[in-house]
DNA sequence: GCTGATAATGTTACCGCTATCAAATTTGCT
DNA sequence: AGCAAATTTGATAGCGGTAACATTATCAGC
C-alpha cells in the first residue's frame, strides 16, 4: 500500500462513499497578473449601484469614424463596406477593409441595432438549463441562428411563470428579434408585453390550442396515449403512470390526459393507485416504482412520463433483483442516450428535440425575413420498443 | 391483443429496437392564426440580405419621451425614476411609475447601453451545449448574473478554436460586459481582440500557467493524478487510461499528464497499451474497455478521464457479465448523477461545476463593479470512492 | 430676510451607427 | 458631344437613451 498524502473524510450528503483529497485554495491567490489592466476605471465604487462594464472609457476601441479617417473615406463608406460591399468600388472597399484589419476594428452592433431598429439576438427561455432534455433543442436553435448571424440570449425560468414573465420583460428590453419559449402557459402580463412588442414568438414543448404566435412541437397527450396503447398492445393490463407535478406543468398534465385516454381506448379501468406525481431525478423514479409496487402489487408496467425517472426505476429494479420486464415493465418518455445502454434497454418515446430547436429557429428567421405566416408545426414522435417492456 | 393502427418499422440507426408510430405532419398546417399580425412589415424581401426584426416600425412601443409626456415631466425624470428612484420626490416618482405601467413602457436597454457605454450582457462560450457537463456551470453563471441584472449570451464552439475566435469577435461586437470561456487555449487573433477590447475574461476548465485574465477552475492534471494515486492505493497495478482526443483538447492532455505523473509516483511502468484516446459517448466508452482488455488482458483498472465513457464501459461490462471491480475496476472523471445509481456505483472525481459557474460570474461582477483584481481561483476537486474500484 | 447648501428637475450634447437624401462621378446611348 | 440614368460617395439627422451640467425650489441658520 502506497502512502497517500490525502485525508479520508466521510461524505455527508452522498451516502456510502468516501471523499478523498480536496485541493481547495479558494480565492487564495489573487495573483495580479502582469497584463496591464488599462482602463479598469475604478468608478469610485458608488455602493455597487450601477453594474456594467465601462467600455472604451478613454479612447479604447476604434470607432467607425477612426476607420474612415484611416482609409481616407467617409464614415458611411465604411458602414457600407461592412454591410453592403457590392455597393462600393473594388478599390474603395479594399482600402476600407485594409484599414479595418489594420486597426482591428470591431463593429458595435449595439449602436447598429439602435440606429437600424433591428436586432440580431434571439431570446430563449427553457424551464431548466441543467436538464439535458433541453440541451438538444438549444443546440438546434443555436446552430441555425448562428449561421444566420443571430445570437442566443439564454435563461431558465425554473418552470415559474412569474420568472418567465420577468425574463420576457428583460429580453424585450434587450430588444430581442424573437422569443423562443419552452412553455405554452404564460401570465397575462407576459402575453400583454409580447403582444405590445410585436416580437415574433415560438412556443415549444406542447401543441397549445390557442398559441400566442408560432408553435413547433409534438403533442404530449398524443405521445402519452401512443405509449399507453403500445403497452396495452404488448399485453400489460395494470399500467401505472408516473409524471412530474401536473399542477405546475402543463406538459405533465397533457401526458396524464393522454395516458387516461389510452386506458380508455384499451378498455382498462383507471386506478388512482396507479398514478403518481413525483419530483424529477433518478432517485425519485426509483422511489416511485417501489411505492407503486407496494401500493398496487399487481401493477405489471409503469410508464414514466418525464425526466430520467424510468432510468432511476430501472436501476432500482436491478439493485432489488426485480426482473424487467417480467416482474415489472418500464417505459420512459424521452429517448435519452442511456436508454439504449441499460440492461435491459429501455422502451421509450422519441421526441424530435433537436429538430424542434432547428425548426423554431427557421420559423423565426422566416418571419424576420418578411414572412407573415404563423406556422403550427407538429413534428410528431416515435414509440421505441426495446427490451424493458 | 388489442389492434393498433400503427405501423411497425425496423429502426435503422438504432439496432435491436422497433419503431412504432410516427405522428409527423411536418410543416403541413401553416395555420394562419386570427391574431392580427400587425406590424410585420414585409420588407419587400430583398433577397434575405438583411436579417433582423424591424422593431417599432410604425409607432409601436412607447419611448421614454412618451412616458415623460404622459407623466407631465421631462425625459430625464423618467430615466431617473427607473434607475435612481431615490433621487426623485415621492410624488414625482409615483406619477412616473404610474405612467410607465399605464403605458406599458418597456425600457430599451440597447439605447441605454449605447448611451452609457455599459453592457448588461455577458457572453459565455462552452465547447458543447449538448454536453450536460457544462450545463451545471452555465446554470451557476446564469443564476448569479441574473440576480445582478445581467444576461447570458450563449454559444458553443464545438471545441474549435477558430469557431471560438469567431464567437469572441461576435460577442465583442455585441459589446458584452465580459466573457466566460470554457477553454484555456485561444488563437492569437482572439487574444488580440480580447486585449484590445479590454473586456474582462474568465477562463474555466483548467488552470493555465499564463491566463488571459481571470481563472476559475480546478486542475485537470492534479485531479487525474489524484485518481491514479487513489487507484494505486487500492492495490491496482495495471491501470489503464482512456480520454478524449489529447491533440485537440488541452484538458484531455492535462489529464493524461496527471495520469502519467500518478503512475510515476506509484512506481508503475507506463505502458502504451494501457492508454487510449476515443470519441465521446457511451458507446465509445464500451468499445474502449473491450479494446483495452483485448490488447492488455492483465489490465485491472481503467480510469476514464472524460465524458460518459465510464458509464458506457460499466454497461458493457454488465452486458458481458464481467464483474466490476473484480475482473476490471472502472473509474470516471465527473460525478454524474448516474454514477451513484449504477450497479455497482461508480468511483469518480467530483468537480465543482456549478461552483465554477457561480464564482466565474462573481469574479466578473467584482471587476465590473470596479475591482481590478485578476483572481486565479482553484476550486479543487474530490475523489469519490464507490463500489466500482 | 439673506446666504449657502441641498434636493428636485430640466437642458443639452452626445453614444456609434444607419437611413435618407443630396452630390459627385461614371456610364450609356443617340 | 450632350444629357439622362446609374453608380459611387458624402453630409446630415436621428435611433432612445444617459451624463454632465444648469436651473430652480426648499430649507437651515444666523
Amino acid at each position: 500500500m502506497i502512502p497517500l498524502p490525502f485525508l479520508l473524510v466521510d461524505g455527508a450528503d452522498r451516502p456510502r462513499c468516501k471523499r478523498v483529497f480536496c485541493g481547495e485554495k479558494q480565492w487564495a491567490s489573487h495573483i495580479m497578473r502582469a497584463m496591464a489592466s488599462k482602463q479598469r476605471a475604478r468608478q469610485a465604487a458608488k455602493a455597487g449601484a450601477q453594474v456594467g462594464a465601462r467600455v472604451r472609457s478613454s479612447g479604447q476601441g476604434a470607432r467607425m469614424r477612426d476607420v474612415a479617417q484611416a482609409a481616407g473615406v467617409s464614415l458611411m463608406t465604411v458602414s457600407r463596406a461592412l454591410r453592403e460591399p457590392h455597393k462600393l468600388s473594388e478599390e474603395t472597399r479594399k482600402a476600407v477593409m485594409d484599414a479595418v484589419h489594420q486597426i482591428g476594428y470591431v463593429p458595435n452592433s449595439i449602436a447598429a441595432n439602435l440606429a437600424s431598429n433591428r436586432s440580431n439576438v434571439v431570446g430563449q427561455i427553457v424551464p431548466s438549463i441543467q436538464n439535458s432534455l433541453y440541451a438538444d433543442t438549444l443546440k438546434g436553435t443555436a446552430d441555425v441562428l448562428r449561421k444566420a448571424g443571430l445570437h442566443l440570449l439564454l435563461a431558465d425560468s425554473g418552470s415559474s411563470l412569474q420568472e418567465e414573465e420577468a425574463l420576457i420583460g428583460a429580453f424585450l428590453a434587450q430588444r430581442v428579434a424573437g422569443l423562443i419559449l419552452h412553455n405554452t402557459d404564460h401570465t397575462p402580463k407576459a402575453l400583454q408585453m409580447i403582444e405590445r412588442s410585436g416580437v415574433p414568438v415560438i412556443e415549444t414543448g406542447d401543441l397549445p390550442r390557442h398559441p400566442v404566435d408560432m408553435v413547433v412541437s409534438y403533442a404530449n397527450a398524443e405521445a402519452a396515449k401512443a405509449m399507453t396503447l403500445h403497452l396495452g398492445a404488448r399485453g400489460y393490463k395494470r399500467i401505472g403512470f408516473v409524471s412530474l407535478d401536473t399542477r405546475l406543468n402543463r406538459r405533465a398534465r397533457e401526458r396524464l390526459r393522454g395516458y387516461q385516454a389510452g386506458l380508455k381506448a384499451l378498455g382498462l379501468r383507471p386506478d388512482p393507485a396507479l398514478v403518481m406525481e413525483v419530483a424529477p431525478g433518478l432517485t425519485s423514479g426509483a422511489h416511485a416504482m417501489v411505492d407503486m409496487i407496494t401500493r398496487a402489487p399487481d401493477v405489471d408496467a409503469i410508464f414514466f412520463a418525464g425526466d430520467v425517472l424510468a432510468v432511476g426505476a430501472l436501476f432500482e429494479a436491478q439493485r432489488r433483483g426485480w426482473k424487467v420486464p417480467d416482474r415489472i415493465a418500464l417505459a420512459g418518455f424521452d429517448d435519452l442516450d442511456i436508454h439504449q445502454h441499460t440492461v435491459p434497454k429501455l422502451t421509450c418515446l422519441r421526441l424530435p428535440r433537436l429538430e424542434i430547436g432547428r425548426r423554431s429557429a427557421e420559423a423565426l428567421l422566416a418571419r424576420l425575413r418578411g414572412g407573415d405566416e404563423a406556422p403550427r408545426v407538429d413534428l410528431g414522435f416515435e414509440v421505441i420498443q426495446r427490451e424493458s417492456t
